[in-house]
RNA sequence: UGCCUGAUAGUAUAAUGGUAGUACGACUGUUUUUGGUACAGUUUGUCUUGGUUCGAAUCCAGGUCGGGCAACCA
């Protein structure tokens, strides 16, 4: 399969690992907070730890990373878990780290007894001050010589209430002249009198991040922690922690996270876009959630082949987004039913044309015979689209005008013969001739011509909504634009076509089927469609170089 | 001013002292009842200066540029 593929360099380390025996498997982990839904980047991350584990016959946790009872809700929890899973990734166990809460504060209670922590009652201000700068070592106060028994008996007090938040904390007693700054006495644990999504009132204390991370991957004995590459410096405090504690040697790996271009990557600036009404909801199609591009009608394949292409370094890097265009087209296109839907149309009419109704065959796909073909009823009116007419044509342009021929998908071809024109100009409908020996499957007339045009029988055809959607914002790198990244939102990223119009076969349809309007693009039925009202999101569009032609010309 | 970290076509990624390759993009062309798909081809790269070596993208030294580090966030 991809065994010829080389070995990111997590990958290398991981079969080094195996071949020494410095470990008889690997664990790896996903440690989620949930604090918010899960996005493309997060699906980069889940794929590297799924997918080294599998390769080489390990396992992987998910574990919510819960340790800040205030951002964190079952909401999230749930969603997270249903992204993971409809990723097609399976976990060995469901972990929280406050399923850890006892044995993190017995941990907390072995530092302060080998001295290597104590209780602080100074304000963040003073404990931020006392710290130093990078370039200037920080100085320990009075709080640091508190003697063992105190600072069991103060931690003891934290945890049964008897405090209130922001009034002490606990730190580790490291080296406040440290280069990294991390190692500056940190702080292991803070009061916080609030509601824990799953712990509910029990605690009053919460240990921090770095004083929980480590510690619950020693506990699920993971042997390879891999995270991205802003948590470098916590590294050695990772490995303190693991050291002075003697608890399973777990290491930390780092990567670069993804970046994409015309879209942010940062649960905040998402909740934001959430709370603030630029988008629908978490999982509004525009969003680069999972959730999102779920309802847009990306598939999950597409979205992990997306992922390994991409591949696993450390270097900062801004991918284009046209490469996950690309592969989302590169599978639907081989799955994708399809169909032919009218969005601005206008009418035509076939004056050789009996007043009568035809059935002609069309392939639900031509990429895959097994999915068969439906008929669709041809009669002398019809819709085409707007744009696929032109009164006075450039040269290039193969599609409908005066006196040109084309042909009409799995129909026949007609000419043009005339524009009718309401008072003001505008055209209101086009008469045509059409061919009867030109029909698809049996063409005696041979007669060739450039174009094909989707079309829809008038009397048959059925609406729909249909929303296509452009990129949010504005700009290649929104994180790193000047000024606010709201500033680059594309206000114009959403139109809707409340009434195309579709071919009938549309509305046997399932739910779950993803089709190709033909020439329009690739779409998904929303959720917003009723029995009565179908509605469409534009998952993506096809490639489209006479549009590319076009902008060359003028 | 300190520490950590990185640098290979436009964008990603491979080559782990021995022919700089692959994908996407861009550009040509062929096929096509989707200006889609498929197929063929073209295009563009080792940050820099030295050193080691028969041989350096790879090892060493200096420089340049990018990212990160002083939350009771994760």
């Amino acid at each position: 399969m991809s065994e010829e593929k080389s070995l990111n360099f997590i990958e290398e380390i991981v079969e080094e690992d195996l071949k020494n025996g410095k470990y008889p498997s690997i664990t790896t982990r996903f440690p989620p907070e949930p604090n918010g839904y899960l996005h493309i980047g997060h699906a980069a991350s889940i794929w590297l730890n799924f997918g080294v584990a599998k390769r080489f016959g390990g396992k992987t946790n998910l574990r919510f990373d819960d340790t800040n009872p205030s951002t964190e809700e079952t909401e999230y929890v749930e969603s997270i878990k249903g992204d993971v899973r409809w990723l097609g990734f399976e976990w060995a166990n469901e972990f929280y780290a406050s399923n850890y809460f006892e044995q993190l504060y017995g941990f907390a209670v072995v530092l302060i007894k080998k001295g290597l922590a104590y209780v602080d009652d100074s304000t963040s201000e003073e404990i931020a001050a006392q710290k130093g700068t990078p370039t200037s070592p920080g100085k320990r106060n009075s709080f640091s010589d508190r003697s063992m028994d105190e600072n069991l008996t103060l931690f003891t007090d934290m945890r049964a209430g008897k405090y209130a938040d922001g009034t002490k904390v606990v730190r580790a007693k490291i080296d406040m002249s440290s280069p990294n700054m991390l190692l500056r006495d940190p702080i292991i644990y803070r009061i916080k009198h609030a509601h824990h999504h799953r712990t509910g009132d029990a605690w009053c204390i919460y240990p921090m991040y770095d004083f929980a991370h480590g510690q619950s991957d020693a506990i699920e004995n993971i042997t390879h922690s891999v995270c991205t590459l802003e948590f470098v410096p916590h590294r050695d405090l990772y490995d303190w922690c693991i050291e002075n504690l003697g608890i399973f040697p777990s290491r930390q790996y780092e990567f670069a996270r993804l970046n994409m271009t015309y879209t942010i990557m940062s649960k905040r600036k998402l909740l934001q876009l959430v709370n603030e009404g630029h988008v629908n909801g978490w999982d509004d199609p525009r969003m680069s959630t999972i959730s999102g591009m779920r309802r847009r009608g990306y598939t999950a394949e597409s979205i992990r082949e997306f992922c390994d292409r991409i591949g696993v370094a450390k270097r900062e890097n801004l991918i284009d987004v046209s490469l996950l265009e690309f592969c989302v087209r590169e599978h639907l296109n081989k799955i994708a039913l399809r169909r032919m839907v009218v969005f601005d149309p206008v009418k035509v009419l076939i004056t050789n044309y009996p007043d009568s109704t035809e059935l002609l065959p069309s392939e639900n796909n031509p990429e895959d015979h097994s999915s068969g073909s439906r008929e669709i009823p041809f009669s002398k009116e019809l819709y085409i689209e707007r744009e696929d007419f032109m009164e006075v044509a450039p040269k290039k342009y193969f599609r409908l005008a005066p006196g040109q021929m084309v042909r009409l998908k799995s129909a026949y071809i007609i000419q043009c013969n005339e524009v009718v024109k309401d008072i003001e100009g505008n055209i209101t409908s086009v008469r045509c001739t059409y061919i009867p020996e030109s029909k698809s499957g049996s063409d005696t007339s041979g007669i060739n011509v450039k174009g094909t045009l989707h079309w829809v029988s008038v009397e048959h055809a059925v609406t729909a909504e249909v929303r296509l959607y452009d990129r949010l914002f504005k700009v290649e790198d929104v994180g790193n634009a000047e000024g606010d990244f709201k500033d680059h939102i594309n206000t114009d990223s959403l139109h809707v076509i409340q009434n195309a119009y579709a071919e009938p076969a549309l509305k046997n349809d399932k739910a779950d089927d993803r089709y190709q309007f033909i020439r329009k693009g690739y779409f998904h039925l929303d959720k917003d469609s009723t029995n009565d009202k179908f509605v469409f999101n534009r998952t993506v569009t096809l490639k489209d170089t006479w549009a590319k032609e076009v902008k060359k010309g003028g």
